[in-house]
This record gives structure tokens, C-alpha cells and sequence, in this order.
RNA sequence: GGCGGCGUAGCCAAGUGGUAAGGCAGAGGUCUGCAAAACCUUUAUCCAUCGGUUCGAUUCCGAUCGCCGCCUCCA
């Protein structure tokens, strides 16, 4: 079983990983997360630096993904972009989980997935499989970077026997009944189960449910790491407890592990995942292999909408297709996917984030005049500085610049980041005025800061704006023919012709070099 | 009840032991035949409330109120 599982990868961070650190950025300022491990800010410094191991609880694929999920792969999308900016050569794990997991006390011993099916009337894998395709969709739309490594749970089943084998060889875990279940007590004798969620054994033991198949195990702070199937139940694999299925909290640790090593330096997921799942995957990694595995732990906070976690049950939660469209009782109207990308960006990633359609429609005015900005920025000529010329601003664009990599840095505060782009969006709308000077070499700087930060490390690219060429043919001639009206001081003509065109959503402006024309 | 977190202008949202970033909205101005866009100026005597520490707190401590998330093993 080990040399299955154990023969087609390879250690991370690789042995031979001696290559100088070549941070191409800013090594000036090391960069700085928090850590919610220890609740504080911390240097970031990488166990085998250029290399960073990071790894991300991904979604279950049992329905489509909600635009909470959207938020925190967002967030991490972000973080992989910076790291990688900043120079580090980052192995990304992201992972799939498409073994089911069980529902709640109504639908008993009937997981997730096997529930869809018996809904939908398909395979298993064939649900896994279309929102699967409907998650990577999402994640385009959003141009969240696919990560590395995309691993599924039940391609992972062996290495998830294995794990379960080596806890129980030392010590944490019994069988009981065909299911196996993680030892807590014994672990906490030994161990701090609760590090990580601020939770004590005690508490957790007065304030536990009472809820069925408790007789199965010792202490009802243990969890299932494998789990005897019922009958009907979809998903099954054999081992040597029982025909079964592993416990959630399994999959992650394994997956982890197996890819960027016993310990690796990030892991990140939503704040809600924080207990049980991942102090359960503390206690397994260490159960298992006696080394904690994770360096530093990184939580994102929830979305909520009027004050509330968006949540399926909650009856408050849409799917990124119907915000796109606006086709939800709780929007006014669709919104851009990068709209929703900046509205994202503009609040800081442990921060809760209040969902609105003002909001969203202040993110939306608000990315318009960034991109503006970076239109105009592509069109403007400076001056040259053969002689040795400095403009007056240069010595502000070295400040913006440096002031984008610091927020970046102390722990990705993207919202000061974007804060002092629009600084600089005002310093490109004055020089396009005319009342500001930029030297060429400026202006250079200014569009490599532009593109770098908006597009390479926000994520944020262009979306179509002009729709198709008989539109534009149609108001080419309308705005000769009002140019014409205008020449003639016709103005009612002139006048209706915009009044008109304003009132089907199609705006008109006069600038120095013409007129122009948008969508409102 | 326990654990974690939050409460900053009309809205979204940063931040700090020395007196409040940014975006949207609002107001005034420049420009324009009038607009729009753009630019400039402006908008929180104050950061839930009450105490305490301090020369000084929105920022630290305590209490109160309100809100949110989590509380497993059958997410």
C-alpha cells in the first residue's frame, strides 16, 4: 500500500532547493501575514525559501458555489500572486473534495453527493464531475489562477488508509463498530487540541450535543477519520475496518502533506472552517507524524449579506451566475465579474464584508475611473529627459510605488494598496489636464506600477465595453449629424439627439478630441 | 453557555497612543452654448456607551449594549 501511494511524488520543498533567493521585487520589506495560530502579525519567512508551500481548502462539489466560496479563493488568489510577485516560487494546492460528506442528523448516513444523485438521478461522479466544470467556470470568470496541484479526495484514498493506519499504530485512534475515530482525549493529554480555535477539551465536553451513534465512540469530542457506509450509502471503497468512507478532515491532512511535505508554510481556508476542520487536521498531522504541520495559518472572513453569513440555508446566498445576471430577489441588477473582483479587493481579506447593491454599485463607479485612469495613463506622452530633467512628480511616483508594495506587504491590505492607486489616478487625470508635468521615464513608471499591481497582483483585467461594430457605425453618424447641428447652433437638434440617446442608456460626451460615446 | 471577532461619516471600508486613508453619494468652483466627463475645493470636533491607565485614546484595560461566525464526530 505504501510504495502505491507512495511512488509517483516528489518531496517539497525539493532537497536540492539550494538556489539563492532571487527576489526580483523589493526585498527591502519582508512581507507579513496573520497568523491565526498564534493571533498575531509575523514576518513571513518560508521553511526553504524561494519555495513556499501553500494549500487551500477548496470546495465540495455537490452544488454550485456561492459567492462566499468566491471570497475566500479570491483571497488566496491574490496572496499566490503576491508571492509569487514578490519573487517566492510558490507550489499551490487547492483541492477537490468530491467524496460526500454527511449531511446533517435528517438525511442520516446519506452524504452530500449521494444525496444530489439520488436528487438529479445520476452517477456520483457524474455530479462531482458537472460542478466540478461549474466550479472552474466560476474561478475563470473571476480569473482566479488555477493553483498548482488540484487534488481530489478520492484519488487519494490510499494515502488516506495509510494515514489512518499510522494513527492508529500510535495510539490516537480505534476502531469501533467498522468506523474509526480519532482518540481526543488521549491526544490532549499529550497534545493542545484546541491551539488553533482557542478551544478547551473541558468546555467542549459540557457543551456537547446529544446526538445519535455516540454509544460507537469513547468520548463525544472524538471524530470519525473512517466511517462504516450504511446501506444505500453511494460511495463506498473497501479497507481494512470496513466497506467505508474517511472522515472529512482526513482528506485535506493527506493531501497537504503529500504534496508540500510533513510541514508546510501556508494554509488557508474560510474563518469557519477554523473548528473543527482544521484543528482536527492539526491533530491528525500530528497524531500521525508527531510534527505540526502548518507554519503559518491564514483565515478569511465571511461575506455576509445585511449583516448575515451568506449561506445556502440562510436563503441569502446567489450563485455568481445570477449576480452576473442580476436574476436573484436580493439584486437591483447584475454586476461584472470584476466588478464583484474589486468590490472584493477594496476591504481587507480577515475583515467580514457586508454585501449591498449600493455597494457593489460604488465599486463598480469606482473601478470605471481606475480603468479610465489606465486608458488615459496609455495615452499620454511626456516629455523627454535627455537633459537630465526630473519632473517635480517623480519623487511622488517613487512614493506611490513604494506605498503599493508596503500595504501589500503588511499582511495584503489590498483596500490601502487600491486607496493609494487612486492617488495615482489622480496624478495621471491632472497630467492629462495638462496641469501636471510627467517626464516619459514617469509616465513609464506609472503604467509598469498600473499594470503590475492592478492586473498581475489584483487580478483585475479589462472587460469589454464597446459591444459590436454596427452600434458603433449607428453612432458615428449620429454624432457627425449632431456635430453638424451644433455647427449650425441648431441646438434643440443637437440637444434631442443626446437627450434621446440618454434615455435608452447611451451616453454622449464632448471631449477636446471629440465626442465619445459609453453605456451609462 | 463557551470560543473567536466586530461596532469608524448617508453607504462600502482602511487605520493609528498625539488627534481620522480610499471609493460611492452630497455641496461649491473650473471647463462647456447647456450638460456629461475630467480637474480643484469641501463634507466625521469625532471613531457604539460608560468608566480606568496616560501629558494625551478612536487606538491600551475593564464593564455595558448591539451584531456576526464557530461549537465536531451524522459540517
Amino acid at each position: 500500500m505504501s510504495l502505491l501511494a507512495g511512488t509517483y511524488f516528489r518531496a517539497f520543498p525539493p532537497k536540492a532547493a539550494l538556489v539563492p533567493i532571487t527576489m526580483s521585487v523589493l526585498q527591502k520589506l519582508p512581507f507579513h501575514l496573520t497568523n491565526t495560530l498564534t493571533r498575531k502579525k509575523e514576518e513571513f519567512v518560508p521553511q526553504a525559501p524561494p519555495h513556499v508551500g501553500l494549500y487551500v481548502c477548496g470546495p465540495t462539489v455537490y452544488s454550485d458555489v456561492h459567492l462566499g466560496n468566491v471570497r475566500t479563493f479570491m483571497s488566496f488568489d491574490v496572496l499566490y500572486r503576491w508571492l509569487t510577485h514578490i519573487g517566492y516560487k510558490v507550489r499551490y494546492v487547492r483541492n477537490i473534495t468530491d467524496v460526500g460528506h454527511l449531511v446533517d442528523d435528517i438525511d442520516e448516513g446519506e452524504d452530500k453527493i449521494a444525496k444530489r444523485a439520488r436528487l438529479e438521478r445520476l452517477e456520483p461522479m457524474e455530479i462531482v464531475q458537472k460542478y466540478t466544470n461549474g466550479f472552474h467556470d466560476v474561478m475563470r470568470q473571476f480569473n482566479i489562477l488555477s493553483p498548482s496541484i488540484e487534488p481530489t479526495a478520492t484519488a487519494h484514498l490510499i494515502e488516506q488508509i495509510e494515514m489512518i493506519a499510522r494513527i492508529i499504530k500510535s495510539g490516537y485512534a480505534y476502531e469501533a463498530n467498522g468506523s474509526v475515530y480519532f482518540d481526543v482525549p488521549a491526544y490532549a493529554k499529550k497534545y493542545n487540541y484546541g491551539e488553533l480555535s482557542g478551544r478547551k477539551t473541558d468546555e467542549l465536553m459540557n457543551n456537547t450535543r446529544d446526538t445519535e451513534g455516540q454509544d460507537e465512540k469513547r468520548s463525544p469530542l472524538d471524530f470519525a477519520i473512517w466511517k462504516k457506509a450504511d446501506k444505500g450509502h453511494l460511495m463506498h471503497w473497501p479497507s481494512p475496518w470496513s466497506e467505508g468512507f474517511p472522515g472529512w478532515h482526513l482528506e485535506c491532512s493527506v493531501m497537504s502533506t503529500k504534496y508540500l511535505g510533513k510541514t508546510f508554510d501556508i494554509h488557508g481556508g474560510g474563518m469557519d472552517l477554523k473548528f473543527p476542520h482544521h484543528e482536527c487536521e492539526i491533530a491528525q498531522s500530528v497524531a500521525a507524524d508527531g510534527i505540526a504541520p502548518v507554519r503559518y495559518w491564514m483565515h478569511c472572513n465571511m461575506l455576509t449579506v445585511d449583516g448575515r453569513k451568506m449561506a445556502k440555508s440562510e436563503g441569502n446566498g446567489f450563485t455568481p451566475e445570477e449576480l452576473i445576471t442580476g436574476n436573484h430577489k436580493l439584486l437591483e441588477r447584475g454586476y461584472s465579474p470584476m466588478t464583484v473582483r474589486f468590490f472584493m479587493l477594496q476591504c481587507h481579506y480577515a475583515s467580514t464584508l457586508d454585501f449591498s447593491n449600493a455597494a457593489m454599485q460604488a465599486a463598480e463607479k469606482g473601478l470605471e475611473k481606475m480603468m479610465a485612469a489606465v486608458v488615459t495613463l496609455e495615452k499620454l506622452k511626456g516629455f523627454s529627459t535627455s537633459l537630465e530633467v526630473t519632473s517635480g512628480a517623480s519623487a511622488e511616483i517613487a512614493a506611490l510605488e513604494q506605498a503599493c508594495y508596503d500595504a501589500m506587504n503588511d499582511d495584503m491590505n489590498t483596500p490601502i494598496m487600491i486607496a493609494q492607486l487612486f492617488d495615482g489616478v489622480r496624478m495621471i487625470n491632472t497630467a492629462n489636464d495638462g496641469k501636471l508635468a510627467l517626464s516619459a521615464d514617469d509616465i513609464a513608471r506609472l503604467k509598469a506600477l498600473f499594470i503590475t499591481m492592478l492586473f498581475d497582483v489584483l487580478g483585475l483585467k479589462r472587460e469589454a465595453v464597446s459591444d459590436n461594430g454596427a452600434l458603433d457605425g449607428v453612432m458615428k453618424m449620429l454624432i457627425a449629424m449632431r456635430a453638424d447641428a451644433k455647427a449650425k447652433k441648431d441646438f434643440a437638434m443637437s440637444d434631442g439627439i443626446r437627450d434621446q440617446l440618454a434615455a435608452i442608456g447611451i451616453v454622449m460626451k464632448d471631449t477636446k478630441e471629440g465626442t465619445t460615446w459609453e453605456h451609462a
